[in-house]
DNA sequence: AACAATACCGGTATTAGTATCACGGTCATG
DNA sequence: CATGACCGTGATACTAATACCGGTATTGTT
């Protein structure tokens, strides 16, 4: 085992994550906001569904940027929804 | 070609990444950071040398709360590197 | 010189992120 | 109803991130 699957913790935390970053996006659509990120439309569902858990740092940013997300609120809300095991919306 | 190889600007977009992080790790030990932010020496030295140039985002997350970094500040550094000739955008 | 700690490098194994292809649902048109 | 366009989704293909092992060089201590 070279590389340590993905735990529980970190899925439910991709979940999270994925739902801020649906919330954020609001009414515009998922074609719109990938374009905007530079991403594929795919790529932006699999993050928001949590299927893709652990993005990359620089897709992360991209996302940001075009949702108007600040990065370190984005992994704040993440980690404090871990330690209290419960979802908590930024601002 | 399902997955578009990682260009050479952002190879070197990694590399001004890994020079931050290191710049900010200053004399503590790759070890100590690296187990501060709960990942492997190696998997450090690599961000930090550029080897792998694309860190997950909560990796990264990790890493800037244990350099005492701003992730939107780091984002931003790469971005200002970045003006160089980057203009891949869709459209 | 021997020993220990740190950092660099190549190779290797395995999981995960990302893009393309193909399908179902909805709305507008004819 | 049939057709087409758009959105969201699932399956599939392929590259990259992460971790472990062994070896090497440098530095500091004894």
């Amino acid at each position: 085992m070279v590389r340590v699957p993905l735990t529980p913790e970190e899925r439910l935390r991709g979940e999270r994550f994925g739902a801020l970053l649906r919330q954020a996006r609001g009414e515009r659509s998922m074609v719109e906001v990938a374009a905007a990120a530079g991403l594929s439309a795919e790529t932006l569902r699999k993050i928001e569904t949590g299927r893709a858990p652990t993005p990359a740092f620089f897709t992360v940013a991209a996302l940001a940027a075009a949702l108007g997300l600040s990065l370190d609120e984005l992994a704040a809300a993440c980690a404090e929804g871990a330690q209290a095991g419960e979802f908590r919306q930024a601002g």
